[in-house]
RNA sequence: GCGUCGGUGGUAGAGUGGUCAAUUACAACAGACUGUAAAUCUGUCGGCUUCGGCCUACGAAGGUUCAAAUCCUUCCCGACGCACCA
């Protein structure tokens, strides 16, 4: 628990410049403090806290992980610390989730999947590994006094300094008491752990912050924090998981891929600079490409490729990416298709039961969409009793095989 | 506690007795086109249907009416103002 075995750290002031500054929006106090302290060879402690609100990671989770990587590949000693107290009490921010409370049960589930996603980015084992930490830890042990005790630390008016809590005041919508204790909460597992830094991406930039606040309160530290940019689509908007386009970590290499092309093209360097280690170099080159005229397609593919090959493995990515070529580029078929036995309840049920389509209505009109289409001789289908066994498509990305 | 305003589809947000399964935007889905599942354009977008319609939905429960998302009553929830204040 004590670190009496001083780990060396590298202190390559290159490494050092690219780690904070590359994808990087922000670093409280500043970035010249957390560099000297690099500098000295001094090793930090730093975290990056996850809440288990989802069955899996996803790509906006990457963006900080890769930086954990970075630290540890330095030597300094990393924390993915478990949100899984504040998970099992919902999240706030989020309000369709808000009422969602998870049992122990679903979040150790979610738990285990996520150490093990997260592993393919930091190293859980050899002689500087990750520690991998839940806030319950602390957090279950406080009684309503600790509570208290903490909350004293923060007043009304630093709260709404957070613009969520801002706009949601202006716009005259409700913030509960609770949502004031998130920050306080997240602010706190600094102090219980007592780190030197903590790492996250920029909407968390609030919440890491109360915990610098905490931490030079309670225990007169300067906690740094690197706020992290985010990955945003065209609109601006963050790529949420209410969102169609975002990429988790549990899909398989082709789902990964094909969510991946599916990106506008105006996310291609930030995410390149961003989800990737590709050198900034490279990266540049890849730019000016664009710029005069490149086709972005293939550098999407690039990207593509390396986000499924850090993740799944280079075979995988390799054929991932043909069976996109296969499927989209040619119009072929994919390899592993549904199949849909018509025997028994009848095809509608058989497609609705297995989520192929949401109802019997969604049929009808892809039918008269022209949707349907035989694989084997191009024809589209618009009247159901001319299925028949053989394989078909469904729109673009969906395919069943009668039999 | 009193008062005012508000609670609408995946989201945002119109609608204030019939023409409302509900304008619009975003998301989603499909078609065309292409450089890709990008972009753009077009169409669809509660469920069921013998395509005539039928059923379920505008916070909840009742009520008025030939007819209610729209009016009334009660309740629940929120915002704001006033009162109260350990």
């Amino acid at each position: 628990m004590f670190g009496f075995t001083q780990q060396k750290t590298i202190t390559d002031e290159v490494k050092i410049d690219e780690l904070l500054s590359r994808g990087i929006e922000n670093v409280f106090p500043n970035k010249e403090f957390v560099k000297a302290k690099m500098m000295r060879g001094e090793r930090v402690t730093l975290y990056l806290g996850v809440d288990p609100t989802g069955p899996t990671l996803h790509m906006g989770h990457v963006i900080p992980l890769l930086k954990m990587a970075k630290f540890q590949e330095l030597g300094h000693q990393i924390i993915l610390l478990m949100g899984d107290f504040t998970a099992m009490i919902g999240d706030p921010t989020d309000k369709t989730s808000a009422r969602k409370k998870l049992s122990s049960e679903e979040v150790m589930a979610n738990l285990k999947e996520y150490k093990n996603q997260a592993s393919k980015y930091i190293s859980f084992s050899g002689s500087n590994k990750a520690l991998f930490k839940f806030n319950s830890e602390w957090l279950g042990e406080m009684g309503f006094a600790d509570v208290l005790d903490l909350a004293s630390n923060m007043t009304v008016g630093q709260m709404m300094e957070r613009d969520m809590f801002e706009n949601r005041s202006k716009e005259g919508k409700p913030i509960y008491i609770h949502e004031f204790m998130y920050p306080l909460m997240q602010g706190y597992d600094s102090v219980a752990m007592n780190v030197d830094g903590e790492i996250g991406g920029n909407d968390q930039t609030f919440n890491m912050l109360v915990g610098r606040d905490l931490l030079k309160t309670l225990k007169n530290k300067e906690k740094f924090v690197i706020a992290c940019k985010l990955l945003v689509d065209p609109t601006g908007k963050k790529m949420g998981k209410t969102e169609n386009n975002m990429v988790s970590l549990d899909q398989t290499p082709e789902d990964m891929f094909g969510k991946i092309m599916s990106w506008g093209d105006e996310l291609i360097i930030p995410a390149l600079e961003l989800i990737t280690t590709i050198p900034s170099s490279q990266i540049n080159k890849i730019k000016n490409s664009i710029l005069v005229g490149g086709n972005p397609k293939e550098f999407k593919l690039v990207l593509a490729r390396e986000i499924v090959a850090t993740y799944h493995g280079e075979g995988e990515a390799k054929k991932a990416e043909e069976a996109f070529e296969n499927t989209f580029s040619k119009g072929g078929v994919p390899e592993n298709i549904e199949e849909i036995s018509i025997e028994g309840s009848g095809l509608v049920e058989e497609l609705i039961k297995k989520e192929i389509v949401s109802s019997k209505t969604e049929w009808r009109r892809l039918l008269q969409d022209g949707a349907v289409t035989s694989v084997e001789n191009g024809e589209k289908i618009k009247d159901e009793s001319f299925i028949k066994e053989g394989v078909y498509r469904i729109g673009k990305k969906r395919f069943i095989k009668i039999k």
